[in-house]
DNA sequence: ATATTTGTACGAAGAAATTCGTATAATAAA
DNA sequence: TTTATTATACGAATTTCTTCGTACAAATAT
C-alpha cells in the first residue's frame, strides 16, 4: 500500500532526509526558520507520521530519534505520478518540456539532462 | 493571487479541459467511470469552484454550462513549482531525470524532448 | 532537595475538503 | 393536467489535516 505524505509531513520529511536522523527539536528549529508553529505541533505531526509508518523512531533515550521510512526518491515518484496523471494527461514528455520551459534550468542542468538522454533510446 | 485547486477540483478541471465546456452531468458521468460519488457532490464542488473563481458558468439555460478559468498550463506550473520545492530540493533537472527514468517515455516522447533541448542552451 | 527546563502523550479545538440529503423549481412525459 | 425526471441551491454531517493546551515524567540547574 502506498502512503502519501501530506504537505506538512513532507516539510518534516525534508528535514529528516537532509539530516538523516532527527529529534523533534531538530525538525522544529529548522521549520521555525520559515514558518511559525508551536513545538507541540511538530511533535504531534511526527507522532502521527510514526503511526502511519512514514518514520521510525528510537525511543531508547528520553529524547526520541526519528528516521524516514520512505526515501526521497519514493516521495518524488509518488508526487510525479500524481501530477502526471492529474494535470499532464499522463504525458511524461509534456511534464519535462513544461518543466524545462518555465524553470530555466542552468546550463549544467541542461547538460546533465542531455547526457542522460544520450544513452537512452526510449521504449519503442 | 494564486488559486490552488484541490485534488477533487483538479479531477473536475481535467474533464472540463478535455471537453472545453461542461454541464455538471457531463463531469459527473465522466468521474463516475473511475470513482463513485453522488451527483450532488460533483454539483457542490463545481459551485464552490465557481465561488473561488476557478470556473465561470453560463446560467442562461436551466442547465448551467461551466468553463475553466485557469488553463491546464497554469495548473501544471503550479503543480510543478510545488513538487520541485517540496521533494526535489529545487532542482528541475532532478525532476526531469527522475521523470524520464521511471516513467518510460516512448521513443517519440524522448525524441520530442531531445529536439526541444537542441535549440536550448540553458541560462549560464 | 527543590525549581526550572526539556521532553513525550494525548485530547480536543479549528480549519479545510468532501460528501450527501432535502427542498424546490423547471422541463419532459403520460 | 398530473406525474416523473432533471436541475440547482444550500445546510449540514463527515473526514482529514493542522494546531495547540495541558498533564506529567525525566533531566538539569540552583
Amino acid at each position: 500500500m502506498e502512503i502519501k505524505p501530506t504537505e506538512s509531513e513532507l516539510e518534516i520529511l525534508q528535514v529528516i532526509w537532509k539530516k538523516g536522523q532527527c529529534t523533534v527539536r531538530d525538525v522544529h528549529e529548522e521549520l521555525a526558520k520559515n514558518k511559525d508553529a508551536g513545538y507541540t505541533t511538530t511533535l504531534k505531526l511526527m507522532q502521527i507520521m510514526h503511526e502511519k509508518g512514514l518514520v521510525e523512531r528510537d525511543t531508547t533515550a528520553k529524547t526520541h530519534l526519528y528516521k524516514a521510512l520512505i526515501t526521497r526518491e519514493q516521495a518524488q515518484q509518488t508526487a510525479l505520478d500524481k501530477i502526471i496523471s492529474t494535470v499532464f494527461k499522463g504525458s511524461t514528455s509534456d511534464l519535462v518540456i513544461q518543466a524545462l520551459g518555465h524553470h530555466r534550468a542552468s546550463k549544467d542542468e541542461i547538460d546533465a539532462i542531455k547526457s542522460y538522454l544520450e544513452g537512452f533510446g526510449g521504449k519503442d
